[in-house]
DNA sequence: TGTATTGGATACGCCACCGTATCCGATACG
DNA sequence: CGTATCGGATACGGTGGCGTATCCAATACA
């Protein structure tokens, strides 16, 4: 299971609603708006920076997948770089939205633990393309501190939004955090983000059984406590 | 703190004692032979690809550094990907070896968990230019199936080498695992991860007050029982 | 001391890719 | 209905880096 740019079954931008520009609200055909062509533009390069890795991709070949030539590229952006950074905004909402309501659903589950771990592990976010790209991204924050800082608010950004949400599912579960909730949010990651991982490498995504659904039950006992309101 | 290929104060290679090659022990200059190139062009590779990732870096800057030219590469490696797989094989060796060493002196500490947690914190592969090359490598094996066998390979035998360290360790502390040791480890290990790279992003390495400092002794707790015996 | 073998350097061809400068068609507007 | 503007396509120069083919030096060996 190689991660491929798959080959693109027709010029359909499934995801991602594009960002309202000028007059909306009326279903204009996909028009030759400049935003539009950035959105495209970025599907492309998530899907090619998760194959090939950022380095590795080429603007040619992003452009190629989005159905545009370099010259349409270099109009929109600067450079790769900038590229990246866009992308790097795009994906942490992307996350959130997926993970609150993936949380939401999963509240009403008679195991609201079980399909926490279950139906997190199967969010797009976490599979094969997704993690190949986030880790990526989060590699270049490693590597370049110039990155690092609009990493580090984008990650806080997450975590300001994200955080009520979990507040919200513990409290429906009767659970009180007995340690800081930064804390527990990066464990949890941790944990899905080596689950997932493993899942990967070992070449069946969406096991049922993964490191994730055995350890999150321990994990969240060994930093929450009952509570009695 | 950009993670540059240091500029190389002389030929020297500080880190990494040569693997021993040949008649070894006698000071002798460094001889022409051929694994010593390998153990030279291995020690830059490692440098350059934690600072550009694989891709980004050129056969050429990694000859450079090592003090050679392309002719000789080529007359080791085959091609960049050989060089990869070499290399990976050899960082796994590497880790391991530090990380028995540093559990072996924790134990000795009168708060032998708060000792793991920083001695292995600040343990050299755990390091910036260390972090990002395992990081890299993980992340080829994620794309690259052709990859991940190799890279499974190298972890089980990984694994395999360490948990009686682990259990050795537990031991002494008189303590008994309540989940599947596999678990166990990959848990801490994504612990361990995770904290690294936030004092990375963070800019403050090796920070004492990190992740893994805080929670390792919850962890800890939330997988292991006291043991009567 | 002369010859063979091994390790490394030099030099070359080649291709992918980048970034730009210019051109074309379509929509917006007076 | 003509004209300006905007979005995208084409075309081009330039560069970096890969892999190879050939040449040179030093050691091993006889």
């Amino acid at each position: 299971m190689t991660i491929t740019p798959t080959p693109q079954t027709s010029l359909g931008h499934p995801v991602q609603a594009p960002r309202s520009n000028g007059p909306v609200g009326t279903g204009e055909p996909p028009k030759r708006s400049r935003s539009a062509t950035r959105e495209r533009l970025l599907d492309a390069a998530a899907v090619v920076f998760a194959a090939r890795g950022v380095a590795g991709a080429s603007v040619e070949e992003v452009c190629e997948r989005a159905g545009f030539t370099r010259g349409a590229f270099y109009s929109n952006f600067a450079t790769k770089d900038e590229l990246v950074v866009a992308l790097l905004d795009r994906e942490e909402g992307a996350l959130l939205d997926q993970l609150t309501t993936a949380l939401g659903d999963a509240l009403t589950d008679p195991d609201p633990v079980g399909a926490c771990a279950q139906r997190l592990f199967e969010l797009q976010p976490f599979g094969a393309h997704n993690y190949a790209l986030r880790a990526e991204l989060t590699l270049l924050a490693v590597r370049d501190p110039s990155l690092a800082a609009p990493y580090r608010a984008t990650r806080r950004s997450f975590r300001d939004r994200f955080l009520p949400f979990l507040s919200e599912g513990l409290a429906a579960a009767r659970l009180e955090l007995t340690v800081p909730a930064d804390d527990a949010l990066d464990t949890l990651e941790a944990l899905f983000e080596a689950s997932v991982r493993a899942s990967i490498v070992a070449g069946d995504p969406n096991a049922p059984d993964n490191l994730a659904a055995r350890m999150l039950p321990v994990l969240l006992g060994a930093m929450t406590t009952p509570r009695c309101d």
